[in-house]
DNA sequence: CTCGATATTAGCATAATTGCTAATTAGCAG
DNA sequence: CTGCTAATTAGCAATTATGCTAATATCGAG
C-alpha cells in the first residue's frame, strides 16, 4: 500500500538507511554498524522498510543482504509529483486540472 | 525542516488534502466539508501541513484560505529522487558521504 | 456590545511508534 | 550434538499521533 511507504519514509533513520542502500546492497550488520542505534532497533527499521516493500532481503548464508526496491521508491516520488500537478516525465503542459 | 515534511506526508488525509489544494486555493470549511472527520480534526491536519510549510494560510475576512506551497513539495519529491541516485542532475556514485 | 458563522485551541482517551534489553531463531563450523 | 556469529522477535516503558467533544478566539453585521 502506498500509505505504508510514506509512513516508512517518515523516519529520518529510515531515509538515511535508504540513502546508504542506494549505493549498493549491504549486509544488515554492516548497516547497523553505521548507526548509533542498537542492533534490534536497526532491525526493526529494516522490517518497516521491508513491509513497505522499499527494500528486499536476501539470505547469504549466515547473514542477510538488503537492497533498495527502486520501483517502489520511484512510485512514491511520482505520487508526490502528482500532488504538484506534474508528472515524473519531463515538461508536459496538458494539465487540464480544472 | 525536511523531516517534518515527510512526517506531514505520512498521513493519508493530509496527502488527500494536498491533492485537493493542488487544484487551487480553498477555504478551510470547504476542505472540512469534503472529509468525514470532524472539523477540529481537519484543523489539526491543516496545522501540521502548515507547520511543515507545505501549505500557507491567508485570512479572508471571516474565513481562511489555504494554498499549497509548491516549492516545499517539490523539494520533498526531489529528496526522494535523490534517494534513487537519479535526481534532476545525473547519476554518479562518487558521493564521498562517509 | 451581542449574535451568528468560521475556525482554532484545550483537554482527554486511545492507538501507534520508537528504542531499549533479554530471549530466540537461523546457519555454519567443528 | 555443541558452540559461535548474525539477525530477528518478545516484552516493556516512554513518547508521539490521532480524533473526539467542549471551550475559545476572530470576524462581520446589526
Amino acid at each position: 500500500m502506498e500509505n505504508s511507504v510514506f509512513k516508512a519514509l517518515a523516519h529520518p533513520a529510515r531515509r538515511q538507511l535508504l540513502a546508504l542502500l542506494r549505493k549498493g546492497p549491504r549486509l544488515a550488520g554492516d548497516l547497523a554498524a553505521e548507526f548509533e542505534v542498537s542492533w534490534p532497533t536497526m532491525s526493526r527499521h529494516l522490517a518497516v522498510l521491508k513491509e513497505a516493500e522499499l527494500i528486499t532481503a536476501e539470505r547469504q548464508g549466515n547473514q542477510i543482504l538488503y537492497r533498495v526496491n527502486t520501483s517502489v521508491l520511484e512510485d512514491a516520488a511520482t505520487a508526490l509529483l502528482g500532488l504538484l500537478g506534474r508528472d515524473n516525465g519531463d515538461d508536459d503542459l496538458k494539465e487540464a486540472a480544472e
